[in-house]
DNA sequence: GTTTGCATGTAAACGGTTACATGATTGG
DNA sequence: CCAATCATGTAACCGTTTACATGCAAAC
């Protein structure tokens, strides 16, 4: 999904601006699944302003630029949702950590088991972000969604528990 | 991880072609965790000579082009070891298919279902293609993160098998 | 007879990140 | 007093994908 794509979605649940379009993205957690930073997010606003499918109105302020709040125009509505009837393009998990203990032979001691368990606190913080998320304001979509991370999260941390032990270096000298 | 780090772990393994070292990360299921195409690594290995991390070998070939065979150097080693030991950067995760399903309220009757009923087709076949990796021939590191992959892809499989019938039709009716 | 596999490579285009520039206001 | 928040934007850079070029052999 690119950053385009990205933009008319948020704008569909309401006007906001380029700043508030990252923001909404980093809280709550969407943040798992879909990423944009200011350098796309601007350009791709101004470009959307360019074809007609968004249109600015631009709030004054003192002494900070101006806002410039963007509203999903029909055709923008449109155009957004046929791209969503087209054919997605496939979801792709990068990950450095797999990556990283495929090669858990090479490492020398210790160092596994820290990558471990680095990643474990680092999955648990983001299933506690996923859950704090306001539970009462989201719609059906936003409910699958945020239940499809934490679910992803939880069978994840369980499988790196369950496997934990292996890594140690008592287990190790043991396979000797 | 960069193609260079990916190319540079693969033939820890053994020697390689270009071609072989794409081939390894398509097969037996790799390639849920990362990916490269021709196009980035036969730069990349052009690169790693220059750069005395690998070595090749030419096996001339009637007709064809000639093989050139990889082999890691000690330096290569060296540096495969150290990018494995510094700070891992984030997994990332994009996926086209929950971004279209936080906005399932907007697409026609139907068109949800079927959006839903092919990711859990692909998800079936990813898992299926990951319990087909030979067994044996595995080692501690390979075998970690295809549990890992199949872990995750039966807990998505299951919930969305749960949570599929919310979205069809008779059920978004009944919700009037 | 067409597709798949083997085998390497280049160049343009693309999408995106990172860093930079600017600067007042609010909260700790 | 310093960090974070609000707020927009540009430009250089980066890594990667896509399309192209070449061409035989074997399998279907």
């Amino acid at each position: 999904m690119d950053v385009r794509t990205i933009c008319l979605g948020i704008l569909t649940r309401g006007d906001a601006t380029g700043y508030e379009i990252k923001k909404l993205f980093e809280e709550d957690g969407y943040a798992f699944f879909v990423e944009a930073s200011f350098g796309s997010i601007y350009p791709a606003l101004n470009r959307l302003t360019e074809e007609g499918l968004v249109s600015v109105r631009e709030e004054a302020q003192t002494k900070r630029p101006d806002r410039k709040v963007y509203s999903i125009t029909p055709a923008g509505r449109q155009a957004f949702l046929a791209s969503l009837l087209e054919p997605l393009s496939e979801d792709r998990y990068r990950s450095p950590f797999l990556f990283a203990m495929l090669f858990c032979d090479l490492l020398p001691q210790g160092s596994v088991e820290r990558v471990l368990d680095d990643y474990i606190a680092h999955a648990e913080r983001k299933l506690t972000q996923l859950s704090e998320g306001n539970p009462e304001t989201n719609g059906k979509g936003e409910r699958f969604v945020r239940d499809f991370g934490r679910t992803m999260y939880v069978a994840m941390l369980q499988y790196l528990r369950e496997h934990r032990s292996e890594f140690k270096a008592e287990a190790l000298k043991a396979a000797e």
